[in-house]
DNA sequence: TGGTTGCTGCGAATCATTCGCAGCAACGGG
DNA sequence: CCCGTTGCTGCGAATGATTCGCAGCAACCA
């Protein structure tokens, strides 16, 4: 894994547990997931962890850096590990569907925030919604946005 | 106000009441509210109004494009009226300030998720998680990533 | 090995949002 | 201008997600 993950948790403080690992374990996995998502993963190892444990253990895992968040919509917000590539999620709003890209497509964007306004931009974090373009390609009949 | 409030409605098949009315108007002079902050603003004017309706009319003045919403961090999303100038939000995820930056910044990173991706960008609905300028500056001793 | 105290499981509390339902009211027809 | 149809609203309960409080267990330092 991570293998530095205990020396991370001990660096702020925190105590090693076997709960730690195994959420540690499940987001690494999982690449993608909501504490509940992550509950279950957990779960097959250790019936016995509880949800809010999983909540609590992913505040505490992202105070360390080793697992970040983004929101994805309404919904419950997705856990991701740090070692992962960064990415973009594309959120489709008309169908629902989450596509991820490289974070580099934001460079740019990232330079002018930092730039323009002094603002640290954590991309991963950012979800963009709008229409894939299956939905787009699928939907130039109707949908014109009736000008006044 | 929009003054074509009422036909959108009518054209999509709502009718026109007060609370539409009431709750559309808060919007636009709040710029920012919450369901919660809306339903504030028009119990100024209308006490009997309940939240339900707020949610409800929301969400219908959205669907007739009179209205969006935007997600701020965790808690409840932002609506703001459509004839706003666009802009995007950028949260401090340290101090929890947003600041509102006009959407030109994005054009280019907006036109790259189109062009690479064919994945049309609704950028004012996406919130920019980061650190802004202040937090960033009274930040640069502790904090550095620590690296294994 | 033992004590200190952080962590965990559990159930209740909280917060945001949605539903179900009965009564009221918008609006098209006469 | 009045009436009936049916959408809209207020209200309270239901739901779903997340947080809290607390007592017992276990990680870790001496």
């Amino acid at each position: 894994m991570t293998e530095g993950w205990e020396r991370r948790l001990r660096e702020h403080g925190f105590r090693i547990t076997p709960q730690r690992q195994l959420v540690l374990e499940a987001v690494e996995s999982l690449r993608h997931g909501t504490p509940e998502e992550i509950l279950v993963e957990v779960q097959l190892t250790a019936s016995g962890v509880n949800l809010s444990t999983i909540y609590r253990t992913l505040e505490v895992l992202e105070e360390v850096g080793l697992v970040t968040h983004a929101h994805i919509g309404h919904g419950p917000p997705t856990y991701h590990a740090v070692d992962e590539d960064i990415h973009i999620h594309l959120v489709c709003d008309r169908c629902g569907t989450v596509q991820s890209v490289p974070a580099t497509v934001a460079t740019e964007f990232v330079a002018q925030l930092e730039g323009g306004y002094g603002f640290r931009t954590d991309i991963a974090h950012v979800s963009v919604h709008g229409m894939c373009a299956s939905c787009k390609d699928r939907d130039f009949e109707s949908e014109a946005d009736d000008p006044l």
